[in-house]
DNA sequence: AACAAATAAGTAAAATTATATCTATAAAAA
DNA sequence: TTTTTATAGATATAATTTTACTTATTTGTT
C-alpha cells in the first residue's frame, strides 16, 4: 500500500461528503455500485480507492455507512487537529477567517496576519490579527503547522518564505504565482485562475462535454 | 490538435501569470528552459503545453514574451467577456462578489441571488442582490453563461438546476457536493475539501514531498 | 442443504499523461 | 562564409492512472 494515488486521495473527501449526505440509519450499508452511481464515478474505480484506505466491504451487503464514515475521517486526518495561521486579511482572508467549516477537516486557524497596521489588534472571531514581524515566533510558540496565503501575487513568496521559517510544514496558496519551497513543505495551490480557464475554455468550444 | 489535455489546460494560466509578472522590456523573448526553471516544470513539457496554444519559439531566442501572453489570454479567452451570476451571498460569496480581480479573467459578475430576504434589493458594488425566484429569467435576459455556487451543500443542486434553467452552460461550484447536469454543461468544482485532504495527508506522512 | 445471484477483491490490459532522447534549425562567433 | 552552440520540435519511451475482466465469497432462496 505505502504511497496512495494522489487522485485517489482527491477523490475520498467527495466519498465522504456524499455518505454523510445521506439519511443515516445505524447499521446502514451502501454498495460501491450506489457510490459510483451517485457520484457518477467508475464502479471499480470506488472499490479501489475505498480499498487503498484499508476499508473492506462484504459481498452482496457493501459497506458499513458509519464504518466507512470513520474509516476516511481517520484516514484523512479530520479526527486529528492541525494547526493553522491565515496571511493576508484582505476580502478572501477574511471570508475564510469567517468561515467555520474549516474545523470539520481538522483545521484550526489560531491567527492572522497582515501588514496593514489598521488590521492588527483585531480580533476575528477570537482570532487575532498579528503583525507580519511577528509570524515566525507566533507559529513557533503555537505549534502552526499549515499557512494559508492570501495575499496579493508580489507578497505571496516572502509570506511563504516567513511560514516556513516559522516551521510551517505545508501551504495553502490562493496566491496564482507558483511558490519555490524546500523538500518536505507542500505547497498546495488553490488554483481559481486555473478553474476559471477550464469554464471559459469550455464555454468557447461549439458543443463539448 | 482538436483536444487539448486537461492538466496542461490548467496550467496555462500559470504561465500566463509568470510571463505576466516578468519586466516587460518589449520585444523581450523567454526561452522554454527559462519558464520550466522558474516554475520548476519540465522543459519538455512547457515547450508541448505551449504548443498546443499554437506559439512558436525560435531556436536561441525562443518565446517573445508579449506575443505569448496575447496567445495565452487569447486562447483561454480573457479577452471575450462572460457574463456571470453568482448564487449565495455568505461569506465566501460575499468575498468573491467584492473581489476585483475575475474581471482580469474575462469575467463579468453581473447578479446575486440568496434565499434571505435581509439581503434582497442590496448593491453589491453595482451588483444586485435578487431573490432566487428571478434567477432564470435574469439569467436568460443578461445573457448569463455562468453560475458561481457559494450555497451550503443542501441548497446546491436545486440552485444548479435554477442555472440550467436560466440557460447556464458552466457552472463553478465551491460546495462540498458531486452535481449532476446534462451534458454540455460544465461542472467546475473548486474543490478546497480535496485540497484539504491533501495537506492533511501530507502533515501525517513522517517525511515526504 | 444446495444452488443461484450479486458483490467485493485481485489481476491484467488499455489509455492517458509525463519524461527523455534525438534531429533539425537558426543565430552568434570565428 | 563556415562553424559552433543553444534551442525548438518531433519521436519514442516510461510511468501513472483508469478501465475491464476474472475469481472467490457470502447471503438469500428454493
Amino acid at each position: 500500500m505505502g504511497s496512495i494515488s494522489k487522485h485517489t486521495l482527491q477523490r475520498l473527501p467527495t466519498y465522504l461528503a456524499y455518505l454523510k449526505s445521506l439519511p443515516c440509519a445505524d447499521n446502514a450499508c451502501i454498495s460501491a455500485a450506489a457510490i459510483a452511481a451517485a457520484l457518477e464515478l467508475g464502479e471499480v474505480q470506488v472499490r479501489k480507492d475505498l480499498s487503498a484506505v484499508g476499508s473492506a466491504g462484504k459481498p452482496r451487503i457493501g459497506y458499513p455507512v458509519n464504518d466507512l464514515i470513520q474509516h476516511l475521517e481517520y484516514f484523512l486526518g479530520y479526527s486529528t487537529r492541525n494547526r493553522a495561521v491565515l496571511v493576508g486579511v484582505g476580502n478572501l482572508g477574511l471570508a475564510l477567517l469567517s468561515y467555520g467549516g474549516f474545523a470539520d477537516y481538522g483545521l484550526d486557524i489560531v491567527g492572522a496576519f497582515d501588514s496593514n497596521p489598521a488590521l492588527i489588534g483585531l480580533q476575528i472571531d477570537g482570532r487575532p490579527v498579528l503583525s507580519m514581524d511577528e509570524l515566525p515566533t507566533f507559529c513557533q510558540r503555537e505549534n502552526v503547522q499549515i499557512g494559508i496565503l492570501a495575499v496579493p501575487s508580489a507578497a505571496a513568496q516572502p509570506c511563504c518564505d516567513a511560514l516556513i521559517a516559522g516551521g510551517v510544514r505545508a501551504v495553502w496558496n490562493f496566491a496564482p504565482v507558483h511558490l519555490k519551497a524546500p523538500d518536505g513543505v507542500l505547497i498546495q495551490r488553490e488554483n481559481m485562475a486555473s478553474s476559471l480557464a477550464l469554464l471559459s475554455y469550455h464555454l468557447k468550444q461549439p458543443e463539448r462535454n
